[in-house]
DNA sequence: ATCCTTCCCTAACAAGTGTTTGGTAGGTTA
DNA sequence: TAACCTACCAAACACTTGTTAGGGAAGGAT
C-alpha cells in the first residue's frame, strides 16, 4: 500500500513564470490534436501547423512531444483530484458520494474533454512507462475511492448486495468516462443535467418498475 | 436513409483458398498487438517478431499494414451482424431484444476481444477514410437497431419515458462495449454471466429499491 | 527429374519521424 | 548604446517507418 492516504499524482510544481500563457495555448492545441488523431498518429509538425508555427519552434517551449503529453495528463489529473478529494472529504453517505463523484466527473469532462479522451485512449500503454507511473497511482486511488464507496453502500443497504461489486465498479466507472468520446461542450445538456440522467439510469435502471397498487 | 434494411458491412467475399490457415494465424497475432499497443504505435516489424518471421515476409500474405487492420475489423463486423441480425429477426419484445443483444454482444467480445478493442480505439479516425466507409455504415445500422428497440420499449411501457432516449442509447451501448478493455476470456465470469449482471444493472439499477410493505 | 506452389529471407529504398543547432527580429532593461 | 530575453525560423540530422525486389529452400504434383 501507500505510505499515507495522499498519493502524489503529479510531480509538477507549477512554477508559474510570468506570461507562460503561450505554453498553455500550445498545450491546448496539442491536446485537441492528440484527442482527435491519437497521440502516436499525431506529428509535431501537425501540432505546429495548428498553432501557426514551425515544428522546431515547439522545442523552445517543450522538451519533447512526450513531455507535452505528460503535462496535459498530469494537469488534468491534478484538477480531477482536487475535485474528488473535496467530495471524499465531505463525509457524505455512500449514495450521495457516488452522486457527487459522478457529477464532478462530468464537470471534469466538460472542462478537460480533450485530456480525458487522451487519457482513455493512451493510458493503457503509458502506465508501463516509468515517466507515467503516476497514472497507475491515480488509477489505484481512483479504484479505492469508487470501490470503497460502493462497498460501503452495500454494507449499509443503499446498494444491491446481489451484484459483483467489482463488476459494478467497472460498470459505473466506464459508463461515466466514455461519455468524453461523444460529449461536446455547449451541447443540448449541461454536465449537471447529463450527470442527473446518468445517475438515474445507474441507480434505478432504465426499465419501468413494477407498480405498487 | 439506406435503400433497404440490409446494409452491406463488408465487401470481402471470403475466398477460402485451401490452407490459408497461416493468414488467420498472422491476423490473430496482428490483432493482438494492435489491441495492446494501438494501431499506429504498432510497427510491422513488431508483428513479424511476434509471429517469428521478418517484416518483409508479411507482405507475402498481405498487401499492406492497413489491409490487415481492414480484414480484422470487417471479419469481426461480419460475425457481429450475423448474430445481431438473427436476434433482430426473432421478433422479440423490446426488453427481450435488448437482453438478447447485450448477451450476444458479450459473446462477441469473448470471441473477438482484440478486434473489439481495436474497433473502439481506432474507428473514430478510420471512418473518414474511404476504405473504411463500412464502419460508418455499421454504426448507422447499429444505432438504428438499438435506438429503435429502446424507442419501441418506451412506447409500449417497458422502458422509462422520462429519460432522453439518445442518452440512454449511448449509455447502454458504451456500457457494453467498453467491457472489452478489461475483459479477459477464461476469467471468473462467463460472457453470459457478465451479460446477466450488466442487464440487471442497466435495467433495474444498482440502488436498492424502496421496499413495499 | 522437373515444375510449381508455398513461405520465408536478405537487403535495400523513400518518405516521414522527433529533435537539434544556429541564427534573428523585436521588445525590455540597464 | 549595449546587453538581454522571448519567441520564433531555417535547415539539417539520425533514425524509424511501411514497403519492395529478387532470391531460395522445402515439398508435393506431374
Amino acid at each position: 500500500m501507500t505510505d499515507n492516504g495522499t498519493v502524489p499524482i503529479s510531480k509538477k510544481t507549477t512554477t508559474k513564470t510570468p506570461a507562460d500563457g503561450r505554453r498553455r495555448e500550445l498545450l491546448a492545441t496539442a491536446a485537441e490534436v492528440f484527442a482527435a488523431q491519437g497521440y502516436n498518429a499525431t506529428t509535431v509538425r501537425r501540432i505546429a501547423d495548428e498553432a501557426g508555427i514551425l515544428a522546431g519552434s515547439l522545442y523552445y517551449h517543450f522538451d519533447s512531444k512526450e513531455s507535452m503529453l505528460d503535462e496535459i495528463l498530469s494537469a488534468f489529473l491534478d484538477e480531477l483530484w482536487a475535485g474528488y478529494d473535496a467530495v471524499l472529504a465531505a463525509g457524505l453517505g455512500p449514495r450521495e458520494t457516488i452522486e457527487a463523484l459522478v457529477t464532478e466527473s462530468f464537470r471534469e469532462i466538460d472542462r478537460h474533454r480533450a485530456a480525458v479522451a487522451i487519457y482513455q485512449k493512451e493510458s493503457r500503454h503509458l502506465v508501463d512507462q516509468p515517466r507515467f507511473a503516476y497514472l497507475a497511482a491515480s488509477q489505484r486511488k481512483f479504484e479505492k475511492a469508487w470501490l470503497g464507496t460502493l462497498e460501503r453502500g452495500v454494507a449499509d443497504g443503499a446498494f444491491r448486495a446481489d451484484l459483483d461489486v467489482r463488476l459494478a465498479y467497472r460498470f459505473v466507472r466506464d459508463t461515466v468516462w466514455v461519455a468524453a468520446s461523444w460529449y461536446r461542450p455547449g451541447g443540448a445538456h449541461s454536465p449537471e443535467e447529463i450527470a442527473r440522467q446518468y445517475l438515474s439510469m445507474v441507480l434505478d435502471g432504465i426499465a419501468v418498475r413494477p407498480q405498487e397498487p
